[in-house]
Order: structure tokens, then C-alpha cells, then sequence
DNA sequence: TCTTTAAATGTTATGTTGTAACAACAATGA
DNA sequence: TCATTGTTGTTACAACATAACATTTAAAGA
């Protein structure tokens, strides 16, 4: 499949999606995630607004990507990555797979970003070893700074 | 023993520490540690300034804060948490205890941290997982999104 | 000791990320 | 139509971080 036919179907299904969630995919929603979707790395908010209006000619202030970011996450169409204070697209928008918790490998150097499902007995490695210390998982999702494999080591 | 007595501990082996890499711990290297060392929970650089200021009476400006951490950081006597953007002193720089990979569990509410060693095979498993996705692991640091606790869930 | 050099710190300016507060506009339902 | 709510625009500012250059301090060699 293109790149471009599957933005174009995974527009199709966050529309959907927010329909029954009792939520509107205005247009200014759509550009942004059209812009993420079509951006091959994590973009910061400002970044976002930059890639839009100079790649997309949809003219977005940092402001306004701040608030649909939210919007977004907030309909798990994206992700933030707070190791990197940047967004990526959920990869599962797409195609049929439920929504697992996310674990993704964040280039340090490209900031490009996989999404990936550990085996869940780490993660709940992980969850015991912060309960034995008093502390539970807020999220759990993880960050790993990583270099992928375009990018010298 | 007392927060001080370890503090104290903690400063003269930080000295020795450096004089065996060649460098040296100056006066305002030895307050921004001490400043961490006394903070119950992690500071960003300008919080660290202000607290070296009122509460020890220290005045080390927030640029030289952060060239500082940079450099006790390179040492291993500091670790910067990139997931809130602030940082804490090494749990083991006191204590006898070879420094390993660190994981540190953070409370997103308090920003108070431990600093924990999760099995060695939960470690390789994360790396297995990354590997396989055509990435590896840039540092065998893991940040982990906590409530503690002290907090409210 | 004196001089030279390098390292550390001070200072100013600016870039980047993120939020607060309020105005303007649009969509929806009574 | 009018009121209400949700969305976007606009301005201002707070917090985090770095760049560039000046000044001071420490170290090393003559």
C-alpha cells in the first residue's frame, strides 16, 4: 500500500472514530494529523505547524497544533513522546490491530520513531520491580532512546 | 545515618572520584552536588540555582548550573532525567555499590525518584525487542512515569 | 617567580517548548 | 432567533536550554 492511500484510509477511520466517540474531526484536526501522518518522524508542536503550512499549505498556529495535539491524544489517534517532547501518529490508526499499550523506539539522532509490543511479561517485570519500590506505573508506556539502523552509530 | 553524614560521605568520594579522572571539583562544582544531594526530589537547572541560592546561601547562575551538571553528568555523579527535564544526584555515589544501568522510577505528581536495578534479563528482553525492530538501544536508561507512594492516584 | 596557556565561570542575548487568558467565530439545540 | 457550547485566533508570557564572548582562576613551563 502507498503512504498516500494509507493516510487517505487512516483519515477515513479517525473520522469514524471520533464520530462514536461523540467527537468532530474538523478540518483543522484532519490537517494536522494528515501532517503527522505524512511526516516520516516525531515533530514537535512547532515543527508540526512549520510542516503544515510549508508542506501541506495549511496555515495552523503553534497554538492551535498544541490544542488538537491534545485533542488527538486524547482520542489515542496520536502519541506524545515525552522523552522527546514530540508527536507521532498512532500506528495502529490504520489497520485492524486493538490498541495495545505502546512502547516505542525513539531515534536520538532522526527522531524516527517505532512503535512496538514488548512481550507483556516485561512489562509487568517492570510494573513489579516499581511496586517492590513503592511506586506504581502512571502510564505504561514506554520510551527508549534508541539509534535506528539509517543512522551511524 | 544522617541525610548530612551522607551528603558529606557523598561529597568527599565525588572529590576523589574526580581526581582519579583527572578533573576536579571545584567550589561551585562541590555546591550544585551538594544542592542535589539536599533536594529530596529531582530540579531542573533553574530550580537547582534557586535552590543553591536560598537555602545555602550559594549564588550560581542558571547558565553555570547547567555547565556544571554537564560536567558531573560526564562523571557519573549526576543523572539527567530526560522524561521531566530535571535531574538528580547518583543514589550511589555514598554507597559502596558499583555503578550500574540505572532505572529510575518518577513521580510525575511530586517529582520524587528512586533510583532502581530491574533484573538483568528484563533489560535484555527490552533490548531483544528493540533489536529486532532494526534499532538498539542508546543508553540503558529507563524513565518510568510513577505516582509514588505519598501521592494521590 | 613570571609568563603563558588552558580551564572555569560570568554575562548577555536568544532560541525552543509550553501555557494562560481572553476574543472571535461556528455549530447546535431550544 | 437566541442562547449555549465548542473550536479557533490572538497576544502575552513562563520555563527550559544554548550560543557567543568576556573575565577570572588555576596550572604548567620557562
Amino acid at each position: 500500500m502507498t503512504r498516500e492511500s494509507l493516510t487517505s484510509t487512516a483519515l477515513e477511520r479517525a473520522e469514524k472514530h471520533c464520530k462514536n466517540q461523540g467527537s468532530k474531526l474538523t478540518d483543522k484536526r484532519r490537517q494536522v494529523l494528515s501532517g503527522l501522518l505524512a511526516s516520516e518522524k516525531a515533530l514537535s508542536a512547532y515543527e508540526l505547524s512549520d510542516f503544515c503550512r510549508t508542506e501541506l499549505g495549511h496555515n495552523i498556529l503553534p497554538m492551535s497544533v498544541y490544542r488538537i495535539l491534545e485533542f488527538l491524544e486524547e482520542q489515542n489517534l496520536v502519541h506524545r513522546l515525552n522523552l522527546a517532547n514530540k508527536y507521532v501518529a498512532c500506528s495502529h490508526i490504520a489497520c485492524e490491530h486493538e490498541h495495545r499499550l505502546p512502547q516505542f523506539l525513539i531515534c536520538t539522532s532522526c527522531h524516527r520513531v517505532e512503535e512496538v509490543s514488548l512481550p507483556s511479561s516485561v512489562m509487568s517485570s517492570i510494573e513489579g520491580g516499581a511496586k517492590t519500590a513503592g511506586y506504581h506505573l502512571a502510564r505504561n508506556q514506554l520510551e527508549l532512546e534508541c539509534i535506528c539502523s539509517d543512522c551511524p552509530a
